[in-house]
DNA sequence: TATGAATGAGGATTCATTCAT
DNA sequence: TATGAATGAATCCTCATTCAT
């Protein structure tokens, strides 16, 4: 899945390799369009590195998208949405604590979002929601209102089951996500300047024991 | 402090058209970059936008800084450091518990960043890391990592007079920043998004709540 | 061999726009560079004239030369060295007398540069040497001084042959010269101030007699 | 006189120096214009270069000449033409040989333009002559044409003296001058490239040599 | 479908010129 | 008379977009 989120064509390797697969192109541009975007940003992103980086030429764009926007536009709608969905399903299959349900959660999101190529996609849609407000709008509501929404279920589901202590159950899904969202953001920024690199295991780990311990009862 | 940290000039109301200002356009210039920089992101800020704001044209930027990246660095490099220091001065001063200080701490750094013309300086920083890399280290060494090891300094402070657990003191700083990062950088991304607004003094409170009861002992 | 030195496209008249015209481009852009640098001057030329002369738009020009100035250069490399190379291999191969060699040089050099479209690059360079010292110096070595040193080959020879009076060959060349280098520039720069025009013939008969005699024994 | 030419008024040696006298700043800018003028042709120098080297501010240049053009032309109408004047001078009150009259104006045109800041001024003018049209064709009228008539009496007072041979005497007026001509606009261009320098010396002895010789019975 | 030459609007930058002091 | 801050028109250059092949 999250090889899928901005995905190659699996079916590619089955194929005569000097054939590409017609509709393998514009998912490879978005791959590339999704690295060059989130390292740049939406302005200072030219067409041709895209093109560049997908294999293909300026021109061959145009084939499957209407102009630099739109293909921005694409690449969040399309993206995203998809790693809430799955979290959504999750929460409600899951059968144990809201405890469990929310450690797995944080671990579920950065697993599909801070490991896989959607790394980029926050710190791209927080740069850019100043230019693109109609998407800032949509990526709010689709992602951001959804994802706390989901945690503020959780959480309340541990207030209800006497887990956790009551807590404003909105702010507390915020507080459990933006650590997270933190981490993805300014580590796509700083990677160059951590050289020790950023060990993610001890971040999340004590994130999740300060945090249920904070809400605990 | 932070109202003179980049000002915005007062009272020149009805004048002729322009008048010996040296001193004082730097730092309207440079408040005037900071607003649509951070609205817009370096590549997509047009110089005759900040001029206009700033009340001047795009030739009379060009008489105090080289070009638009020597503007945009004078930007980040003047500005946001002394917030650090200021943060430094009061932890060094201060003769409470550890528990106080670190709420002390967060509070004020909201009142300096998040309630200033400051705020827009980290989500500018975070989207353009990439293109500016000598810039990002800067800010990564002198605000990100001197931050962190100023609130290091205070969870040390709290372990050690038996106020806090044991727990691994640079990850548990970044923890007790992240939501004030991510609340900075997304209250200025999706402020356009949120009707009801982002109630600040809720979630701080939550925040510091939620922390020290989670690293208590 | 002239005609082709700074080539003037033929036969473009009734064709769409634009056209696969990859090869042909970049010597219509360097013909109609040299038409306009020498009328103008470098920094008084617009790039958008030599678009225009040339039957392109600016932007074209820069797929072919990196900016104004790899395009003024570009032209002046690979113009006028070629002249010079003809005239050595005239030397080289001449069997004659060393007064009909020096004549038949001054003669060619004439129908080579005077009545070609170089005729503008000497009065460039001059203009110019003082703004692209690299360029000078690139043009003095490879144009003028070897140009001196094949007349002073020649003047050499008539000594050597009994034919010319013991004197400073390097001297003597430049002055064998020079009334053609002043001649090339003075005619681009006057050319509308000579109603009467300027009699090339008369000039270089009288050049040649003058000279001739004068060096003669 | 030549040191008037664009001249240092003398008198301000006598006056304290912090007091400049006020008729004494046009010269200086005069001075300056022609300097860096002459290195960098019209469109390339920058009216605060000459104003830094004439020691004033941009404005003040302003306060003596209406526009860059104005200095411009101001500059190459009152400087050059008087030499000439002096030419004719000498030439009427010149009682010996054609020959050495020649010889003598000759040297005296070095002496008086190539020996004085006058140098930069025909390059100058033939670079910009494309740009400036009625001034190319006053220069052309008032220095060119004039000079050229003043040798060609000369030639024809030699000729009709039976010391030289009878010629176009107009052609052989250009001739007499071009190595000059030449020399000042090369020199100018290229002094950069001449390591060893530039023999004058022994460039007019060979010139004045070879010309009398060629013309001579 | 894919290419890539060509376009031209847009924006950074320069610098001659103005004018309040 | 002299200054120099401010202006804004002019020009280089970039790059999203088009279109003939």
């Amino acid at each position: 899945m999250p090889a899928t989120a901005v995905k190659r064509r699996s079916s590619r390797a089955a194929r005569p390799r000097w054939h590409r697969r017609k509709d393998a192109r514009p998912d490879e541009i978005l791959a590339a369009a999704l690295e060059v975007f989130s390292d740049r940003g939406f302005a200072a992103t030219k067409l041709e590195d895209i093109a560049r980086r997908a294999g293909v030429t300026k021109g061959t764009i145009y084939l499957y998208f209407a102009n630099k926007e739109a293909l921005f536009k694409a690449l969040i709608r399309e993206t995203i949405v998809q790693v809430i969905a799955q979290g959504e399903a999750l929460a409600q299959s899951f059968t144990g604590s809201a405890r469990d349900l929310l450690e797995r959660l944080v671990r579920e999101y950065w697993r599909l979002v801070g490991e896989t190529s959607l790394v980029g996609i926050p710190k791209l849609m927080m740069a850019e929601a100043g230019n693109f407000p109609e998407l800032a709008r949509f990526y709010y509501e689709e992602v951001v209102t959804r994802g706390h929404r989901l945690m503020a279920g959780v959480i309340q589901r541990g207030i209800k089951a006497g887990e956790f202590r009551p807590v404003n159950v909105m702010v507390a899904a915020k507080l459990a996500m933006s650590p997270l969202m933190h981490a993805v953001v300014a580590r796509k920024a700083f990677s160059a300047c951590m050289p020790e690199g950023f060990n993610v295991a001890n971040y999340l780990d004590t994130h999740i024991d300060l945090y249920l311990h904070g809400i605990s009862k």
